[in-house]
DNA sequence: CGCGCGCTTGACTGTGGTCAATCGAGGTGG
DNA sequence: CCACCTCGATTGACCACAGTCAAGCGCGCG
C-alpha cells in the first residue's frame, strides 16, 4: 500500500526498517474513489489524512461565477492532505482525476509519530515543503512564462515526479485529465489549451494520444520549459 | 527580537513561556539589509535559517529573459526560510524589499528542537503550510480572478497578516515597494498595473500615497476580492 | 537647478478569451 | 446491426484584456 510513499521518501533520504514498518502501521483503511468524486471536501474538517496510493488526484477551488483553479496535481505517492493534520480545516477540495485508490492515517497517528519520531516527522514536514516549492514554481509559470512554455513545464515536471514512483515508460506516461481539466490547472481557457497543445505538436516536441503523453523532444522541451528540477529536491541526503 | 514570530505563532495556537525561551535561544546573531540586498541567494545552501524581525522581503526568481516572479511576500514575524532547513538547496533568492532587520538560526539548532519540542516542532511545521496555502492562494488569484480583484485580494491577505503583527493603523498599513515590483508579485505589466490601482484608487475602494495604502471601503474590498480568510489559519486551536 | 527614479498616460499591438459550430469515438437502445 | 446520443477534441470568427513602446510628469536629492 506505501510502496510508492516509500519511493517518494526515499528520494530524499534513507527510510529505515523501522520506520517503513511504522508508516505502514499507520494506514487504518482504504478506500477507492471514481473519476470527479471528492476524496476531501472544501470546508471540512477531517480527522485523518489521505495518502494517495494510485491514480491521479488535484486540490482545486471554485470561484463564484463557477469558474475553477486547480492548484496542485497530486499522484501515487503523494501524502495529498499532510496538510489537514496541522491547518485543521480544509480550505479547498480534493478530487479524484482518475479512479483512485486512497489510503487513510488517523491525525492521532501522525501527532503520536511527530512525538516520537523526529527524521520520520522531519521527512513527511518536507514534503509538504515540496509541494511548497512546486507551488511556488507553477506561479513562476503562471506569472512569467509564455502558455506554451507554461505547458512545456508542467510536462516535465510530471514526468520527473512519475518517474520517482515508477510511473513513467521510457518517455511516456499515463495522463487521465482531459483538456478542460488540464485548462483549470494551466489557468487558461480550454481553445486555447487546444491550439498552444497543436503548437508544441506540430513542432515534434509531444505526442498526447488516448491518455498517454510521450515526451518526443526531452532536451528541447526542458530549454522551452526552462526546466529546472532543483526544485523538486530530488537528492538523497540526511534531512 | 522574537515579539513578532510569537504574535504570529500565539495566533495559531499557544505558545509556552518554555518554548517562547527556547525560541529566543535559538537566534545566534542578526543583521540589517538594505534595499534591494539580497537576504539569501539562489542556489546557495545556506546552514542557517532566517527570520523577519522588521521590514518586508520577497521570493523570487528570474527569468532567462530578465523578468523577475516573485512567489511570495514577507513580513515582520515570517520565519522566511525555514524550508532550506529542509530543502537544503535554494531553489530562488529572497530579497529585502525595504530595510530588514534579519535574525538567524542555525539548522544544527532547528535540528535539536526537532528532536526534543514536538509540539513547538509541529508549530514551526504549521508556518511552513501556511505559506504553501499563501501559494495555493495565489495561484488561484493569478489564473482565476481578475487582475483587478487580484490586487485586491493581494491588499486584504497583506492587511489580515500585518494586523497579527500589530503593523496596521486602523485600514491603513506602511507598503514599501514600488509599482514596478508589485508589477513582479502579480505577474503582469507595470503599465497595466498602474492602470488598474487607477480604477481602484477612482471606485474608492483604497488609497496608496507615500508608501502607505489605506483601505477605504473593506466591505467591498473584500467582496471584489472573494477574499475568505480561512486559508489564513487564524484560529488558535491545539496543533 | 538639473538629474534620476518612480509614476502616469496614450497609441498601438497581440495574446488569449468567448461564442458557436463541427467532428469523432464510444456507448446504448431499438 | 444501425441510429442516436453524449462527451471530449477541434476549429473559426470575433473581440477584449493586457503587453510594449514611448513620451511626459513630479518629487526628492546632490
Amino acid at each position: 500500500m506505501i510502496e510508492s510513499l516509500l519511493l517518494n521518501l526515499e528520494s530524499h533520504d534513507v527510510v529505515s526498517e523501522q520506520e517503513q514498518a511504522l508508516l505502514r502501521s499507520l494506514i487504518s483503511r482504504d478506500r477507492r474513489f471514481k473519476v470527479d468524486e471528492d476524496i476531501v471536501t472544501e470546508g471540512s474538517r477531517p480527522g485523518y489524512s489521505t495518502l494517495l496510493v494510485d491514480g491521479f488526484a488535484a486540490r482545486y477551488k471554485f470561484m463564484t461565477d463557477g469558474t475553477r483553479q486547480i492548484t496542485a496535481l497530486h499522484i501515487a505517492g503523494d501524502f495529498v492532505d499532510l496538510h489537514a493534520f496541522l491547518l485543521k480545516t480544509m480550505d479547498h477540495g480534493i478530487v479524484a482525476m482518475s479512479p483512485c485508490h486512497v489510503a487513510f492515517v488517523e491525525h492521532a497517528d501522525l501527532k503520536s509519530v511527530s512525538e516520537s519520531n523526529p527524521h520520520l516527522s522531519r521527512l513527511l514536514w518536507l514534503e509538504t515543503l515540496i509541494d511548497g516549492a512546486i507551488h511556488r514554481e507553477w506561479i513562476v509559470a503562471m506569472g512569467r512564462r509564455s502558455k506554451k512554455a507554461h505547458i512545456a513545464h508542467l510536462i516535465c515536471e510530471l514526468f520527473m515526479r512519475l518517474q520517482v514512483v515508477r510511473r513513467t515508460a521510457g518517455l511516456s506516461f499515463h495522463f487521465p485529465l482531459t483538456q478542460l481539466e488540464l485548462a483549470d490547472v494551466l489557468g487558461i481557457s480550454i481553445v486555447h489549451l487546444n491550439k498552444t497543445l497543436q503548437v508544441l505538436r506540430k513542432e515534434g516536441l509531444l505526442s498526447w494520444i488516448n491518455q498517454t503523453i510521450t515526451i518526443l523532444d526531452w532536451p528541447r522541451l526542458q530549454t522551452l520549459a526552462q526546466f529546472d528540477p532543483t526544485y523538486l529536491s530530488l537528492a538523497v541526503e540526511p534531512r
